[in-house]
Order: structure tokens, then C-alpha cells, then sequence
DNA sequence: TTGTAGGCGTTATCAA
DNA sequence: TTGATAACGCCTACAA
């Protein structure tokens, strides 16, 4: 019986457990609510010894605030949703470090969606952010993502909006975008100015829009150097690292070998230059590789991969500092601004002729 | 005069813009707002039809329930709070990855925060999490962490809290960890088996738990195989690519070399490797390499470095199942558990005798 | 099956 | 400078 009484008095206990609200430190310092929630918010109205005694005693009670409360009375939550396809890409894991090292000294909360590029998860995930109300929402598109109704309804719901690195372009919206173009056409110059002639390229999806830009920039440079632009020496699919090997294969059994390879993508280029080097090859003597991210291997590998580097945790800033402007802006006298990053090739020895 | 009261207009409509409420479709149909609710909730006390009717009312009119209304409600936000030293760190972000395809799927947002190894932040994270009366705090502290003080914080406000890979040894929580002894031993013991005698080790901070598991694994299988432990091969530090670098030039300078190296970290064991190649000396031949994380660039390295795979990405679901099971259970009811994980040895060129 | 009523904890407005 | 009051939108006993 005895154990059994002292079972249920922690049950009891646990029952009982309250959280300390403004009204229990209102209640023992015979003052009201609110003059404990002016005093605890540094409302100027209030005297200073007041506010000094309430938060002393809040301290003692060891109060903490109700944020949930606090947030369905202001009317928003403090916090940013962000939307990325996967988490566990070295690329937007960067951005995100980028994107929290704004938001949390703002004193805003960032709740972390991965649409795992699937469509319908991403509208699931816009979904889920409009009910919590968040102050605003920045994204990167998955690969599926073609067209923007979901995005239309953010909008709908006056919740501020940003896109970055992959974009839905038929929004007029903020966006924070690296200059693919540019970036490719720096690579394939680079390739041509080392001598290759015949450059062939890795693309990605060109739905996306990052893909289809860094193509361009391919054409361009090709076209600026006047080097006659050959489709067949073009190569589209999802650029992993096996696909970049398996096109190693096909590219190394074709009659006339390219002697260079722009890849839209760092894995693909990997791929692509073992199987090289397994077959035989000499990279770059043999046949050049520049690659596209910078991802953090591509300084590791044998020779190092030539790539561009995207400067995300910077572009992740960007896209955080640009969103927090806009909410603090009335819907009305928003811009749309658009911030383009120019990436910076890295050159190294797979695309450097001796 | 014209534009300008079109421009009041417009400005009207945005201070007007109300969100749709439960209240709103319940005047529409004539019913009350807890029929819409229940309506809306799935309640089983409801007709079908009225159900049916509530739903496509509720589309029709764009509603949105309001999270925060309903969390204050219910007294809880549906929210995991995750506090890593570094988001953009690979195996953290592939632990974040995990969790997030736990957690989501529940039902939960997912509020990520780091500490960027900063103890006083990791302090202020945990005051936010809780002042957002979040439903579980997952945590692998900061490299500075040492006491626990904070963390107590989180139980005393009756929050459930898991640890993962760094942990705090003196709370009774559970946890989530790798075992890092385990992976050491297997690693020291591959070296020896591979007929390598002189083994250093470069260690990580001793003060942070797995550094220091690590640390008694690659002695224990020194001991295990009758090998002397010499403290003069033990080489401590904060294992960056630089540490490994320099301590390249001091090992490859010693009177009497080691003939292998087993690290803590990977980055130290590239450095290190890259400066012995430059060096003229041949990996594994001249001193054999073996590093600690599995990060993704040591399959691409010249040779490609062994090392040992934590499971990253498991270890994050793992944690988050473990804690949404903790939160479905009374405080008094919930078990310590430590889920302990093998990591697992991959065996590359670096310390493989031809 | 539906309605009534009250409150979750906070803050804004008005009044003193 | 402080107090009284109401409301944010939702959910849930309890009553009908």
C-alpha cells in the first residue's frame, strides 16, 4: 500500500506540473498581467524598477514564455520555412548553414523541409509551412517542380517569397540565383584557351533551369570562338556519378574521341574521369574534365577536377538578409529583386594542359 | 486623382485581407465552429455528410487552419527542436537528412539550430527551443560543451531530450551513438593485420567523447596484439586538413617513422596523406593511412582512404524514432535507452599491402 | 450528431 | 505608469 500511495503522488505531481504564466508572477507581486508582460517586452511605458523586480521574479519562478501564445495574439510565429531538395547535398547544406547564420540572430525560428526533389512533396511541405503561418519562405525547387501554382498560393496568403538557386522563372518574386551561364562559359573558355578543340558536355535536365543555362553558356562560348557547336558531342541525363561513368564507356569507344568535357555536374564529371583513367586514359593529356559545383571532393581527386565554385553559404546570406527585408516591408512597396552571384572557376590540373 | 484612389483601394484591400476561420465556414453553412472543427479533425462523432460538406466548403473558401491557434490549444506545437555544431558538415547534414524523413512524416516540423561549436550559442538555442515549447530536443553538442546545465534546463520543463554521436555522459537520457571504440579497434587492428608495427595516431580533443573512445580503441587493439603503446606517436589536436598537413611534415621528418597512421578524423588523415605523397613517399608502402567518418571524398582520393562508415544518416532516423516514441510516452513511463551503432571498417587502398 | 461555453497565454487598446 | 478588458483561432467538456 505504501508504494503504491507514493506512485500516486508523483502521477498527482506530474498532473499538476503547470507552466509558470505572466499571471502567477502578476499574481505574486499583486501587479497585473500586463504591466509583467510590458515589463518582460522593455515596453518603455513602465517604470524601471518595476521591470526590474518583474524580470527578477520571473527569473526566481523560472518562467519562460509561451511563445505559442505569444505568437497567435501578434498574429505571426517568427519563423522562416525553408524548402530544399535534399538536405544532405553539400551544395544546400552550405546554403543552409548560410541561410541560419541570418536568421536565428534575427530572432527568427527556420523550419527545414527536404522535398527529396519529389513534387508532390514539395507542395506538401508549402502546405505545411502556410498552416504554421511562417513569416516567409525561401526555396529551391525540386527537379520534378515545372509548374508554380503551389507557389502562387504562398503568395495568395501574403506569406513574402524567395526563390534561390533553382527557379520557376514565370513569377515575378525575389530570387538569389548563381550565374550559371556565365559560369559555364567561363569553364568552356577556359578549355578552349588551354587548346581542346573538340569539347563535348554533360548536360542535366534541361527543364531545370540551372541546367539549361549552363548549356547555354556552353553553345555560347563554343560560338564565341568559333568552333562549330556539334549536338552529337551533347550528353543529357541526371548527372550522377554513374551516369558519368557509364558515359565514360561510350564516350571512350566513339571513333573520334573528344579531347575535353565540360560537365554541368561534379559527380558526373568523377564518374566520368575514372572510368577514364581505369581505361587507360590520361587526364588531362588525353582528354581535359571540368566539372560544376565545387563540391568539396573535387579538390581531393586525382588530378584535381576543374569546377565552379558556387559560393553558397554566400548565397544562402543573401537569400535569408533579402527575405527578412521584405517582411519588414509592406506587401505593397515590395521590389522584386533578383541577385545574381557570378561564380569563380577553379582551375585545376584535370583541365591544365603542362 | 484617378491612380490615386485606385491606390487607396488597393491599400484597403491588404489592411482588410483576413484569413479565412473555422467561424467563417461555420456562418456559411450555418453550423457552429466546433462542428467545423470536429468536421475538419476527422472527429468520428460527426455525420459523413456534414464532414463532406465542411471539407469542400473549406476548399472552397482557401481556409487555412491556424497552427498556432490550435498548438496554443493544445498546448503543443508539433515541433522537434535539433540543435548540431554545423549544419554543413557532412555526416551532420546526412544525421539532419534522417531525422527530417522521421520527423516530417509525423506530422512534425523540424526547427534546426546550431551552435556552431559555440557553447554560449548552443546555450541560447536551447532557450529558444524551449521558449517554443517544442515536443523533443535532439543535441549533439559543441565542442566546447562540458557542463550540463543546460540540458537539465530541457528536462526540468519536462521536455524530452535525445543526444546523438556527441554526447554528455552525465545525464540519464537516451542516446543515440556511434561506436566509436569499435570502429577504432577494427581500424588499428586492420593496420596490424596488414603487418604494420609502428602505428601512430592523430587524435581529436580528448575532452569530447568520441575523440577519446576512439582514442582507447586504437589502444586497446595495440594491446590486444602485444604492441607497445607509445605515447610519442600519439599526436593531438583539432583534426583539419591543415593539422593533418603539418603533422605530415613533422612525421615524415622523424628520425624513426611510423609505418602507419590511423586517424580520428578524415580530414587530418588527407592532409596528412597529400603531404606524404608530395613528399615522395608512397601510400600504402612506404606508411599506411586509415582515417575516421566515411566522408564522401575519401572514395575518390588517390589511393582511396579507408576508414570507418558511421551510418550518418541511419543514426538520424534512428534518433528521431527514438524520440517521437519517447514523446508519445508519460515522463514517469520512458525507458533510457542508448542505441549504440557498429560503424563499419571500408577497407581502401591506403592501408592495403599489395 | 450537434450546440454551448470557456479557456489556452499573451498582447493591444482603452481608460484611469 | 499601471489596470481592466477583450481578442487572437481553435478545441473540448458538457449539455442537448
Amino acid at each position: 500500500m505504501e508504494k503504491f500511495s507514493h506512485l500516486y503522488r508523483f502521477s498527482q505531481r506530474d498532473m499538476k506540473k503547470k507552466n509558470i504564466t505572466i499571471h502567477d508572477i502578476a499574481k505574486k507581486l499583486d501587479i497585473t498581467a500586463s504591466t509583467v508582460s510590458r515589463a518582460l517586452n522593455n515596453n518603455p511605458r513602465i517604470s524601471a524598477s518595476t521591470r526590474e523586480l518583474v524580470k527578477k521574479t520571473a527569473m526566481d519562478l523560472n518562467y519562460q514564455p509561451n511563445t505559442m501564445a505569444s505568437n497567435l495574439r501578434r498574429g505571426k510565429g517568427n519563423t522562416i520555412g525553408l524548402i530544399v531538395p535534399r538536405i544532405n547535398r553539400f551544395f544546400f547544406a552550405d546554403t543552409i548553414s548560410g541561410i541560419e547564420s541570418v536568421t536565428t540572430p534575427a530572432g527568427f525560428n527556420l523550419i527545414i523541409c527536404q522535398s527529396n526533389e519529389s513534387f508532390a512533396k514539395e507542395v506538401e511541405n508549402i502546405n505545411t509551412l502556410i498552416e504554421n503561418r511562417v513569416d516567409g519562405i525561401i526555396i529551391s525547387v525540386s527537379g520534378e517542380t515545372r509548374t508554380s501554382g503551389h507557389l502562387k498560393k504562398v503568395l495568395q496568403n501574403n506569406i513574402p517569397l524567395l526563390q534561390y538557386d533553382r527557379v520557376i522563372d514565370e513569377l515575378d518574386i525575389s530570387k538569389v540565383v548563381n550565374d550559371n551561364f556565365e559560369g559555364a562559359y567561363q569553364a568552356t573558355t577556359h578549355l578552349i584557351e588551354q587548346g581542346y578543340r573538340k569539347i563535348a558536355h554533360l548536360a542535366g535536365p534541361l527543364q531545370i533551369n540551372i541546367y539549361n543555362e549552363r548549356y547555354e553558356g556552353f553553345k555560347k562560348a563554343l560560338g564565341d570562338h568559333k568552333i562549330p557547336f556539334r549536338n552529337d558531342l551533347v550528353f543529357k541525363g541526371v548527372l550522377t556519378y554513374q551516369f558519368g561513368r557509364d558515359l565514360g564507356q561510350k564516350i571512350f569507344e566513339l571513333e573520334e574521341r573528344p579531347d575535353a568535357v565540360f560537365s554541368a555536374g561534379d559527380f558526373a564529371a568523377l564518374g566520368l574521369m575514372e572510368y577514364l583513367k581505369d581505361s587507360g586514359l590520361r587526364i588531362p593529356n588525353d582528354m581535359a574534365i571540368a566539372g560544376f559545383a565545387n563540391e568539396q571532393f573535387t579538390e581531393y581527386t586525382d588530378p584535381g577536377l576543374t569546377t565552379c565554385d558556387q559560393f553558397a553559404y554566400e548565397m544562402g546570406s543573401m537569400a535569408a538578409k533579402l527575405l527578412l527585408d521584405e517582411i519588414g516591408v509592406e506587401e505593397k512597396n515590395r521590389l522584386t529583386k533578383t541577385i545574381t552571384i557570378k561564380p569563380k572557376l577553379i582551375i585545376r590540373n584535370s583541365s591544365l594542359r603542362k
